[in-house]
DNA sequence: TGTATTGTTAAAGTTAACTTTAACTTTATA
DNA sequence: TATAAAGTTAAAGTTAACTTTAACAATACA
């Protein structure tokens, strides 16, 4: 019942094991955009800590930070025209197809590197007589 | 029956759709190690190209090239020492863990790309009446 | 209430991963 | 065989993604 619902910045990096300024250098590069203190300073709610997440999730997979923008864009698009969504949705769908083929290839990357486990343990079992 | 067994710096290039000073670059940063003709040429094998296709694989999931580096190491290491390869059976297993949290990850993503996906289409037919 | 901690911005610095350039050599082809 | 195309190295240049610094403001707490 006592979940936090809003961070500091530095709260909020060491929560996602970032530094502070990384996460000002997203807001610069307009993938996250805080609310402020009276006093100008930035507070984090719990949707800016779902979003960062999702920044580092994209990251992992390779994704640039414009990538990354560009999948955040379509989540909160305010526009209503019928070709821009279109647009999103083609977008959406490459992206996704994308998905499928990188789990293939997590897939190879794995049977690579069992067969290298197995190469290893083979030698050892030739060491050990 | 007539699959090329080597080639040259630029077909390979083309084939990995990569440049030819990207491959260049590899070497220079020990990933590969081709062979030379007599006037100094590169020729890459078979082999050398399916190392490639790793590298290039490890790149796709956020892997550095100093990452990519010591799996690789572990492939062909002409170590025999107990130690060593027991060191490398830990960093194997490491790995592996971690491609499965990929996986997990990469759930996590298509989760999200398919709810936007969602979203825009609800905008769609709102707007379609 | 003072002072240590944490925050702010703008600008400069750093690092990884390439890419480009220049000057020259090898190979392919009309 | 000449010349265009492709290859070679070493060094300098570029870009993305941070990180550090400096100078100052807001906040927390003894």
């Amino acid at each position: 019942m006592s979940e936090k619902t809003h961070y500091s910045i530095s709260e909020l990096a060491s929560m996602l094991e970032i530094s502070p300024s990384t996460i000002r250098f997203y807001e610069e590069k307009k993938l996250i955009d805080p609310d402020r203190t009276s006093g100008n300073q930035r507070i984090y709610s719990r949707k800016d800590r779902a979003r960062l997440k999702l920044i580092l999730r994209g990251k992992r997979f390779g994704f640039s930070l414009d990538e990354i923008a560009e999948i955040i864009g379509l989540a909160d698009m305010e526009v209503n025209e019928t070709s821009q969504i279109e647009k999103s949705l083609a977008y959406a769908d490459k992206r996704i197809s994308e998905i499928r083929t990188r789990r293939n290839e997590l897939d190879l990357l794995e049977t690579d590197m069992l067969a290298m486990k197995d190469n290893l343990l083979n030698r050892l079992e030739e060491i050990q007589k």
